[in-house]
DNA sequence: AAAATATATTGACAAATATCTATTTGAAGT
DNA sequence: ACTTCAAATAGATATTTGTCAATATATTTT
């Protein structure tokens, strides 16, 4: 259950980056093609392409292809998993009962 | 009151060293000096200096000096704040007018 | 005051990362 | 089939980051 240091860093490096949490801030207002996202933002196609990768990979972002576009939203299910992560990195003991 | 892309980071990058959480794991233990830190890390003392460094820059771990020994703890409120950070990123609408 | 010890700082270097331009892939429209 | 358009990939480069050895600073002990 316990994730890896390793696996860990890959949520937050994540979120590590000003403009992937510029990113992840317009997905907030939900789903959103590619294009749209990068009309604005301050950087080239390939980059876009590049962070989202990264977002994806850490799981808190999904991508769902539609023809030729790409549409990305923020997973539920990814921040889930982020929040808890951190929650569990920072709690006083590993083994709660959770019976307060 | 919303923290801006670089601030955000700031706390996010404390957390994507696979190192760093290491060390903020073995906190969770409880306050620890630097050397004891050391005694568990498989790296030199400039570079734990190093690291402490940006864990406390990040708020999310404190330093308390006694003599010639510094001593270092999870904080409550650093992680607080780094959980709401998150929520906050994350979470369905930003114009909450929180008079709650 | 001098020695010993814990931590911080400096400077160097290698590895990782963000960015760009150029190109490729893949899907739609003509 | 050819063209067009959106996104991904490749390769190059500059910046950032993690690490170390050497040194400095600060505190305690003798």
């Amino acid at each position: 259950m316990s994730m890896t240091e390793k696996q860990i860093t890959v949520i937050f490096k994540a979120l590590c980056d000003e403009n992937r949490v510029k990113i992840i801030r317009l997905l907030k207002n939900g789903e959103r093609c590619a294009c749209k996202l990068l009309d604005e933002l301050q950087f080239t196609q390939p980059t876009l392409s590049h962070h989202m990768k990264i977002l994806c990979d850490s799981g808190l972002v999904v991508g769902r292809k539609d023809g030729k576009w790409m549409y990305y939203s923020l997973s539920k299910q990814g921040i889930k998993n982020a929040v808890d992560c951190l929650s569990d990195l920072t709690s006083a003991t590993p083994n709660q009962t959770n019976n307060s």
